[in-house]
DNA sequence: ATGAGTGCAAATAGTTTGCAAGCTG
DNA sequence: CAGCTTGCAAACTATTTGCACTCAT
């Protein structure tokens, strides 16, 4: 992700939060700033850690999340457990992930099944509709430290 | 689902519970059956309540499809909302669905991506691959009384 | 000064765990 | 009768909500 990319996202970011009446305060744009340094989904613990925000309640982070959420700006990624992580995206766009069940890590999937999905849907009667998809398993890393724990 | 797949799955379900050491009590025949009688994935609450069930402990519920998904035979599917709903398969098997976000009514969508996923993340180095794909939307019916609910 | 944003505390909801008691093989 | 299974109560965890206070516009 480079710095082209990221400040265009922020920029995007504020002018549609201020198309929606939403302001731009100081814990706001440090949680987006943070938000942008991570190359992954991350989940809302992980990104009061970034940055400075140790001092800001967690509901915070979970409200501006869903304030992102709301102008198209955020994904939400599920993990096996049930939790989320979340991921900034350029709008309406979202990504499918290879995601490290132990640590995390995630890279971007080179697919896409909306035309599939989308099609099938609509043709069973559905409307506003969505899919995930995503995929676990344990990193070369991981796997390692793993087999160590059980040697 | 016709009377011999499920009573073929059930058989299954049975030989690898003891397989494995574990027992057939009466409780876990009534919930084997409760859940052969669903044609969708349901939650554990839906799956306590069908049957005779709803003076088991849901503890018991979450226990006994802990205990199917272990020998291989239940699928968790996971919704929006963070929460899961469960469903029988034959081993090892899974699939995805076209579920409705209201009623939860659900159908299997004819879409598999497990090579190309596989392919993918094997390629990256991951091991114990696993992966979900569920697409959600409003059915016909629940949309039309979302429509009424806001008129 | 209006109302969006924040913090604190408390509530939710789904799910899991500990332990004593009850069954199954 | 050994130990898998169950129930009850309580813990947990991620997330959400209520309300008073603060800050951006």
């Amino acid at each position: 992700m480079t710095e082209d990319i990221s400040s265009q996202l922020f920029d995007t970011v504020i002018g549609r939060l201020k198309t929606g009446g939403g302001r731009m305060t100081k814990k706001r744009k440090v949680l987006l700033n943070a938000l942008l340094t991570f190359d992954r989904p991350a989940s809302a613990e992980e990104i009061r850690e970034r940055a400075d925000l140790n001092q800001s309640d967690l509901v915070t982070v979970y409200r501006n999340l869903e304030t992102f959420e709301n102008i198209g700006m955020l994904q939400r990624v599920p993990l096996e457990n049930g939790t989320q992580l979340f991921e900034l995206t350029a709008p309406n766009e979202h990504y499918h992930h290879l995601i490290c069940r132990e640590c995390h890590k995630a890279e971007r999937l080179d697919l896409c099944v909306s035309k599939a999905v989308i099609g099938q849907a609509e043709a069973h009667g559905y409307t506003q509709i969505a899919h995930i998809m995503e995929v676990y398993g344990l990193c070369g890393k991981c796997e390692g430290i793993s087999r160590q724990a059980y040697a």
